[in-house]
RNA sequence: CGGAAAGUAGCGCAGUUGGUAGCGCACUACGUUCGGGACGUAGGGGUCGGGCGUUCGAGUCGCCUCUUUCCGACCA
């Protein structure tokens, strides 16, 4: 094995640092020289691009529009709805000047103090208050509703702590912000659209995850319910990677949106707000990824199918490329992308570490033997397995291969799911159960000094009520810390 | 904002009792190579985070300062 894999194998047992070498070695983005920013390099990006394009089909098929609202919100706005001023991270960026002069020692430029703003604009954290300060103006009756936007956007959070994907100060992302004349249909909404990402999770990132509600003390500031996604990473830690929230009348009362109904009376507008950041990358990477590096679902792969070509002199390799370029063509034709590497500046050994490190789904090679017997040799990136097939319905061959990775990957990421989940109930077994990671599911009595309690004790936090589970964590039990009665079980875990 | 550590070439690091900076990778040129990150030869690149001090002399010692990383609190 090459000198940096063995590097990056050897750093393996701390896995934060493999999780950041590999972020950084298979070129995906790296650190900003401004504070917990990242940079996102050109193939972390290309990724990015895929998921956005996905999940915005998946919002149009779901009704949605997109439009865009402003990056600065004046301060007043924040402290208009009570829960989330109160429960609302106050690490944000503040904008207080609006110009700059020449310092008069001819040192740079210094801020005017003469351009202050009278009321400071934050830069977005997340946009509800802007948006429904907008909305107001746009809803005067029920034939205006339901409102379903959505926009992309990047929103800024002064975190203390940073890692890239994961939790940067600043983050793509994208938040959908609906408003409806019904209670019922902005729960229906909220639901709709964390089964959306539940969806996209699985079938396009091979992520598996568990869809349920958040308890109180986890929810949304200024939410009545906060809808979840939670995915299990390899070293058996939680991550929360999208969520849903049912916002109720709070928003609506806080900039006073009202709607006359077809009773002519005046209502206070339903609302939700959903949305999934790049921290989905972190999602993707932390599931699949081995010491060899990068695994990419193909339906998300910016590169499924990476050809290799390997020669002895300048005749060998034309002959190479004359047979390659119909292959490329028929894989292309289907819809495959791929990417033909006839490069003359790295060598073939080089070339495989690599694509690997890139997580690129399937490697054909083709050298002097092949060429003689027509064959190819292809590896998937999954399994890592080699095999020399006939150039004869390769393109078939692959295509196959690739849905074949896209569902292995997921599956593998299930069973170690399912291998790391185990039920507890007394609290001693999950204290110990806790240190070794994973989910655990257990009886809880509902109360918020229970789940602070257990925050407090093992680092441990409710990831989420599920929707679905089977019917013994639904029988009713007794909480594993207090013995009062509990209605179900609910999930625990350590999380990023 | 509390606790710990680190700043020396693009990256990762070494640098002894103070004597005027070195290694690996990367980079450039040429040649040989090419079925799992090639090798040889020859090169280019740093006044050691910043400031002050001690000293004939500071990467090394002292003080101050800035920055970053890690562990906590906060969070998609």
């Amino acid at each position: 094995m090459a000198k940096e894999l063995k590097e990056l194998t050897k750093r393996s047992e701390n896995y934060s640092q493999w999780y950041n070498d590999l972020v950084v070695k298979a070129d995906l983005a790296e650190q900003s020289a401004v504070r917990g920013c990242m940079v996102i390099k050109p193939y972390g990006y290309a990724i990015w691009e895929k998921m956005q394009r996905q999940l915005d089909d998946m919002f149009k098929e779901t009704g949605h529009v997109n439009a865009y609202f402003p990056l600065l919100i004046p301060k007043s706005y924040l402290s208009r709805e009570a829960d989330h001023v109160e429960g609302f991270a106050k690490e944000c960026a503040v904008v207080t000047h609006y110009r700059l002069k020449n310092a008069p020692d001819g040192s740079g430029v210094v801020v005017d103090p003469a351009a202050r703003l009278e009321e400071e604009l934050i830069i977005r954290p997340t946009s509800e208050t802007i948006i429904w300060s907008t909305y107001k103006n746009w809803i005067q009756s029920y034939r205006d509703l339901p409102i379903l936007c959505n926009q992309w956007a990047n929103v800024m959070r002064w975190e203390m702590r940073t890692r890239l994907f994961l939790r940067t100060a600043e983050f793509l992302w994208q938040e959908g912000h609906t408003a409806h004349a019904t209670r019922e249909e902005a729960e229906e909404e909220a639901q709709r659209m964390l089964h959306v990402y539940g969806d996209f999770a699985e079938k396009y990132m091979a992520v598996p995850v568990i869809k349920g509600v958040k308890s109180a003390n986890e929810r949304f500031a200024g939410a009545l319910d906060t809808y979840t996604i939670e995915a299990l990473m390899q070293d058996g830690k939680a991550l929360q990677s999208g969520t849903s929230h049912f916002l109720g009348q709070n928003f609506a009362k806080a900039f006073d949106v009202q709607f006359v109904d077809k009773e002519n009376q005046l209502q206070y507008v339903w609302a939700t707000s959903w949305g999934v950041s790049t921290r989905l990358m972190g999602a993707l990477i932390m599931t699949h990824s081995d010491d060899n590096g990068l695994v990419l679902p193909p339906k998300l792969a910016p590169i499924q199918v990476v050809i290799v070509p390997i020669y002895k002199n300048a005749e060998q390799l034309e002959a190479i490329n004359q047979k390659i370029e119909g292959i490329v063509a028929n894989l292309k034709a289907m819809g495959i992308s791929v990417k033909y590497d006839n490069a003359d500046n790295k060598r073939p050994g080089f070339k495989f570490a690599e694509y690997e490190l890139k997580g690129v789904p399937v490697r054909l090679v083709m050298g002097g033997r092949d060429l003689e017997n027509n064959t190819m040799e292809v590896m998937r990136r999954d399994t890592l397995e080699k095999q020399t097939i006939s150039c004869d319905g390769i393109e078939a061959y692959v295509k196959n291969l690739l849905d074949e990775i896209q569902e292995n990957i997921f599956q593998k990421a299930l069973k170690y799911r399912q291998e790391n989940t185990v039920k507890v109930d007394t609290y001693e077994q999950f204290k110990e159960q806790i240190e070794k990671g994973g989910f655990i599911l257990a009886h809880w009595d509902g109360t918020p000094e229970t789940e602070e309690r257990i925050k407090e004790e093992t680092k441990a936090t409710i990831r989420c009520i599920p929707f679905e589970a089977d019917e013994e964590s639904l029988t009713p039990g007794t909480c594993m810390v207090t013995g009062k009665p509990s209605a179900r079980r609910v999930l625990f875990a350590r999380a990023y």
